[in-house]
DNA sequence: TGTACATCAGTGAACGCGCGTTCACTGATGTAC
DNA sequence: TGTACATCAGTGAACGCGCGTTCACTGATGTAC
């Protein structure tokens, strides 16, 4: 047990009754940095528990399975998420802002402090229904959450425009991850921000004159 | 080993020169289907030699590691992307017909036949410096293509642009792929097809009334 | 207030399995004479 | 043309390891009296 997890056990009593349900969330936002960092099945139950300070075996106390696991996660990183969004997004160029702090060279260079569809997108397409469909509740909550500040009196027709939008975002994100030419990918995402802000015409306050 | 294999057997001889090139290229391909329907950590060398109608001890001497099938295989299946581009892609109707079956639901539900970006992207960030670079020089060569027709007297400036239009496609497929809801699914590959052709100035050909 | 007991979050060893990789061997082939 | 031999692509068992999962057990806790 690490220094941090027990420091952490002296505050909270073993029986109090947010403990488990604590620890719980502890191991859903841990597995959340492993996975975004170290891929789904790159990342294996006994490693994710040991980060959250614990055994293996009390996994199964608190998830049926790993897949269990997965989709908690997703649920529990696109509220996160979409919590980000909300407290930014109230206005135009507060959705601008989101887009530029999104394609930054910051949020590529650490994927585990990131966005879990630009880490884990493909990986989830290929996952059980339920983990897509907590993929899809949760993606759907944050677009709608951008949506209805780009469109106050038709949300639903921005909808489909802003989940492209985010897709061009991902892709971009995932593309510029990819790329062995650090300058290139420097470009992408530059050229990304234009072409996001283009779709969800978005004004930009300001460009880089390089 | 599989009829399949063994029919092959019978018309290339073991010591021919060709020989082992094309077992090499069959590996090679064997593993690009499996890598893009089950993930590349999720595919095992067992089950892709076994593909390949041979045992898994075989694998060893026509690769050094699974990182270097890996990197193999994405330079192969960047190559064959980049064919069926030159091949169709030589105007811009073209292209746009490109993005169009790019973006389709048959591409979508057929992740083992279609692009590996959209299949494997973000697994191939986490990938060693070699498969990015073959990541990098494949996926340039064939964006490359796409600028040239784009803006024939000047490509290197169409070239981001080009990138930003291809991160579009594959974040959009992915998205399309990781969402519960078909109906929306369905959605998002339309609003993509009209957000790439936006970003790459190419006038739809036809639009779908609906 | 002090003791006995029931609760249950967490422990850690163990399960069978598939992973990536190694290696002694096989047997069909092309070559030398 | 026929035989002996060297070559080497492919075989298949084995390596140690980490995987997801199970389970008998521990020991700190809250509760009953």
């Amino acid at each position: 047990m690490t220094k941090q997890a027990r420091s952490w056990e002296r505050q909270m009593a073993r029986y109090g009754k947010e403990h488990k349900q604590a620890t719980r969330q502890r191991i859903t936002e841990v597995a959340g940095r492993r996975f975004k960092r170290d891929g789904i099945d790159g990342s294996g139950i006994a490693t994710l528990m040991k980060d959250a300070g614990l055994t293996n075996g009390a996994f199964y106390a608190h998830f049926d399975s790993k897949d269990d696991l997965v989709a908690s996660m997703v649920t529990e990183q696109l509220r996160g998420q979409r919590e980000w969004i909300s407290s930014t997004a109230t206005d135009r160029a507060g959705v601008e802002r989101i887009v530029r702090e999104y394609l930054s060279t910051v949020h590529r260079d650490n994927p585990e402090e990131g966005c879990p569809s630009a880490a884990l997108l493909d990986e989830i397409s290929r996952c059980p229904g339920a983990t897509k469909q907590a993929f899809t509740d949760g993606a759907l909550a944050l677009i709608d959450d951008i949506a209805a500040v780009l469109a106050p009196h038709d949300p639903r027709s921005a909808r489909v425009r802003t989940l492209s939008a985010y897709a061009l975002m991902v892709g971009t994100m995932q593309l510029s991850r990819a790329l062995a030419d650090r300058a290139l990918a420097d470009e992408v995402l530059e050229q990304g921000i234009q072409n996001v802000l283009a779709i969800l015409d978005v004004t930009p306050e300001s460009r880089p004159t390089s």
